[in-house]
Parts: structure tokens; C-alpha cells; sequence
DNA sequence: TGTACATCAGTGAACGCGCGTTCACTGATGTAC
DNA sequence: TGTACATCAGTGAACGCGCGTTCACTGATGTAC
């Protein structure tokens, strides 16, 4: 093996960072292949040699920017896991997450062009959308019924999703503010 | 004038109209302007007599979308007007217009895309959501205070457009129940 | 009423461009001896 | 230890294609006489 074992997959895993980054910030459509490989710091002719395709890269991409985004948001608590679902919630509504939709949540940056994307994108953003349900659920009072935990976790990502996409279509100091209004309406909506 | 008084106008709200319906269905990028053209009947290279780019008629067909989705939601209710908050997010909330992304509300089809585009393009959809926030307004009840009310009907909308996102990018029978479990949700959040 | 005419909505060929993808090649690497 | 070699990650020119946009032209129309 000429070159050293894990080089092929480092250099993966920095062409798929750099694809989640900026396909998060400019859309699938703006971010051209050539783009991603110049960001990664290479020529956009070795690119099949790692993907298929541009689809596939951007089902790759889609499952490496949830992680990343839990990442981001997770440094808003000081690194610390969400103690509830509000918290969670909060960290997601904020500005910062505003502000930087190339390290933020995928679905609330392209959720609609994965919708229409081929069948392994849509595969991968239905697992990132179960994932966060999920992860919601188990955050929700163990005290209540399954049922209630599941439609609390939907309702409240809805809200996430729904609250930063309407935040980065208005201008910046109404997004702030509208983003300030839907924290608070989950809060109230989340009391026990 | 050699031609109806009405004709160009008529032709132009054509193609506005076919506009809306396939940047709904398919996305901003993947559909073509020689497509709108061909579904409203021309060729085209008559579009520059009507639209100075494409993107003037992006920014004409989202606010012609926003019109058009009200149609078709009140359609759901028999044509009724919305009698509360919840009745709006109700018919929102459907699988209808789950189905039905072309004749449905913009900021849930092509949301992340127009935050992206141009100017005029932002200024639409800011537009929009600010028509939509001010409709929620009023159908809040009357005896709550304003900042309740502008709270609850940014809160809302946010639900209505993230669980339509959420719903889309899911396998069918798992974005209905989706739909169910974030109407559930805000039928509680919204209860007096 | 009929006809010549000016207008302009719409046509369709053509343009330059950037894209995703391919492919013959280069050169850095670990291995065999 | 040093050298020849096989491997394969990465290069960069080239491809075909579809796009947004332009433009010289066509032909349907209402008007003037």
C-alpha cells in the first residue's frame, strides 16, 4: 500500500467538511464540485475518485452536517448536553445559529432541495430528521406518555426548523426579533 | 395600440402563474425559464418582453404563490375564511397540502432558496411572512394583549411552515403522521 | 366597407458560460531486494 | 542502507450539455383613410 492507510479516508472526510459547510451556506445548486475541492485544497479532477457522484457527496454530507451543527450548537451551552428540550430549543433559536447557517442545522438550511433530491439524499435527510426527534424525546420529562414525548419532540422541532428558516428570509434585526418571539412561545408551549 | 388593451398583461400573469407552480413543485434551480414558458404556451424567447431576468419573475411568482396558496388552503375549509389561529394551521397542516407543494405556501417549497436570492427576491418573501404573521395576528382572540398576540402567531407560523418542511423530506405515511403529531401540538399551545 | 399600414407580442436560432463528468497522465509513497 | 519498482491519490485539459440571455425576424392586430 503505497500510501498511508488512513490518507484516503482523511482527505474524504475534509472534502465531505467542506461540502457541508458550503452547501449549508450558498444552497446544492450555487456550490459547484469545483468549488468544494478548491475549498479542501484540491483540483476538482481527483473528485470521482472519491464520490460517485455529486448526489452521493451530498448524502454524505447532509449526515456529517447534523453532527456538525449538534457540535455547534452544543458549543452555545458551554459543551455541555441540553438539560431539556427548551434548552435545546434555545440553543437552536438563537442568533449565532442565525448568523451561521454553513455550521448549523441542515434541514433549516436546505430542507426543501433535499426533499427533491435523489433517493440516497432523501434517505439520509429523513435519518437526520429521526435522529433529532429522537434525541427531543428522550429529552422530554420521562414522566409522560410515549405518545406525548413524540408529539412534544415533532411539534418542537416544527418550531426550530420552521423559526430559523422564516429568521434568515427576513432582514437581520427582524429575524433576531422574530426568533426571539418563537423562543418564547415554545417556552409557554413546553411548561408542564 | 395594434393588440387588446389587456393582452400583455394577461400573457405576463400567465407565466407568472406557471412560474409559481413549477419553482413550487421542482425548486428554484432545477426548473428552466424555456420550461415556464412552454407551460404557459410561448417559447422562449419572448420571456424578455415580459421579466428583465429570471429572477424578477422568482421575486412576481412568490408573492403571486403566497396568493394563490390562501386559495387553496381556504378551498380545504369549503371556502370559508379561518375562524381561529388553529383553523388556519389546521388546513396549513394537511396532508393536501402536504401533497401538493405546487399550489401551496412558498416559504414552506422554496423557504432557504429565496432567503439566498436576490434583493427583490428577499423583499418578497419578507413580505410574505410579514402578510402571514399580520393574518395570525388578527385571528388571535382580540382580548389578548398585542405581544401575546404577535408571539403566538410568529410561533405558530414557524410550527405550520418547519412541520410542512419536516413533513416533505420524509417517506409519505411518516410525514402524515408528522403532520398529526404537529397539529396535536399546536392545538394544546394553543388552547386558551 | 375594404385595404394599406404601423405596431409590437411572440418566434426561434444563436451566443457565451459554467457545470458535472471523464480520462490520460504525474509524481509521491511504501515495499522488495 | 540504497535503489528500482508498482501503486494509486491527485492533476488539469477536455467533453458535452443545458442554461440564461440576445436579437433579427414574423405575423396578428387595430387604425387611418
Amino acid at each position: 500500500m503505497p500510501w498511508p492507510e488512513k490518507h484516503k479516508a482523511e482527505t474524504r472526510a475534509r472534502i465531505v467538511h467542506e461540502a457541508a459547510a458550503a452547501l449549508r451556506e450558498r444552497g446544492l445548486a450555487d456550490v459547484a464540485v469545483a468549488e468544494i475541492m478548491r475549498r479542501a485544497g484540491l483540483t476538482h479532477g481527483g473528485f470521482y475518485g472519491h464520490f460517485r457522484s455529486k448526489d452521493e457527496l451530498i448524502a454524505d454530507a447532509v449526515a456529517h452536517a447534523g453532527r456538525d451543527s449538534d457540535t455547534s450548537l452544543a458549543a452555545l451551552r458551554g459543551g455541555a448536553p441540553p438539560r431539556d428540550v427548551l434548552d435545546e430549543a434555545t440553543a437552536y433559536l438563537s442568533p449565532e445559529h442565525l448568523a451561521h447557517s454553513e455550521r448549523g442545522c441542515p434541514l433549516a438550511a436546505n430542507g426543501p432541495e433535499l426533499a427533491r433530491g435523489t433517493s440516497a439524499v432523501r434517505m439520509s435527510i429523513a435519518a437526520e430528521i429521526r435522529r433529532r426527534i429522537g434525541r427531543l424525546v428522550e429529552l422530554c420529562p420521562a414522566r409522560r406518555a410515549l405518545a406525548r414525548r413524540r408529539r412534544d419532540a415533532a411539534g418542537t422541532l416544527a418550531c426550530m426548523v420552521g423559526g430559523m428558516v422564516l429568521a434568515r428570509a427576513l432582514p437581520d434585526a427582524e429575524g433576531r426579533e422574530l426568533l426571539g418571539e418563537v423562543r418564547s412561545f415554545l417556552k409557554d408551549a413546553l411548561a408542564p
